[in-house]
DNA sequence: CTAAAAATGTTACAATATAACATTATAGAC
DNA sequence: GTCTATAATGTTATATTGTAACATTTTTAG
């Protein structure tokens, strides 16, 4: 089977991604007229330094050897700018936050989460968003934001047998 | 349109609702030889009140009316086994609780999660679940348990106008 | 330059969840 | 029935995650 783009080669250039990251961010904040400041920069950048959901906290103790006086408000503050200009997203099932790398069209996420090591995936596939609103529309509910947080094995994990060994 | 059973009538006699999803709580744990202690029972009882989530220490609230030394791990522990054998679900994006109307085959859970009155509906629609299984096989991952929690209104708030005043 | 607004600093605390060990209740062996 | 191992619950303390409220600083707009 051929990987689709999901999730992260290995070896990919990681630098390169999270730095257009950032830049996608710069410009999406200077189209919207919102400031990405330093610190809001830096708290994107810690959390775009893996493709694994990072804990407010973990943001926090980073943060605090780097700035006098950085608390969990400090850190709270950047995530909801943030989260509000869909530059992440909070995966609920673990009280973490991930970058987006498509941060243009808001969208309720579609998580693939590995439980062995963390690495997670983003989908956007049309096909599932489709099953839920039909599902949903019978039940007579208005969707608003659909989450979706798939816990499971990332590709290399499951070739490495982990899980069940 | 017609409404599936997904959402309960307003008028629906929760009363019985309630005593058959013990009875059936009742049942499954004596197939599985466990048991369903007096407190599980009670903390189970409680989940079923409404079909709206609640939370941990909103559950605990009533039990220390009741017992004397209720503490937060009567609670989670009660819960924790209520989790294990599928009588109730977690909704992550709420921190709550809600009981499972479908224990016997083990599922993760697919919410309808009105967000102006709590009123929660489980769906178990094949299809979504097939279009996740579908992408995920597409992105190499083994698949564990997808979680779906859509934020919405339910058709009582949305033929309210609530959401949109 | 100055006033208003936005962002951040700071302190305190709320809400959710678990660790660790003591005690009590239950089931099964005998 | 009694004893013992196990399961369940009680109890105390603490960890983790998230917010409230107000002070100060920085930035923007006039």
């Amino acid at each position: 089977m051929t990987l689709s783009t999901a999730f992260m080669d290995t070896g990919h250039d990681h630098a390169n991604c999270m730095e257009s990251a950032l830049d996608r961010a710069s410009a999406l904040c200077g189209e919207r007229g919102v400031r990405l400041t330093p610190l809001r920069r830096r708290v994107l950048e810690l959390v775009w330094v893996g493709h694994k959901p990072l804990g407010a906290y973990e943001i926090l103790d980073t943060l605090k050897a780097e700035r006098r006086g950085a608390a969990p408000p400090t850190v709270y503050r950047a995530l909801d700018f943030l989260l509000q200009h869909g530059l992440v997203h909070r995966i609920e099932s673990l009280n973490s936050f991930v970058g987006c790398p498509d941060p243009l069209k808001p969208h309720g996420g579609q998580f693939l989460i590995c439980r062995s090591c963390g690495l997670t995936a983003e989908l956007n596939d049309h096909r599932i968003d489709q099953a839920i609103r039909n599902s949903a529309n019978q039940a007579g509910f208005a969707v608003g934001r659909p989450m979706i947080e798939i816990e499971g094995l990332c590709p290399y994990c499951r070739d490495a047998g982990e899980g069940s060994p």
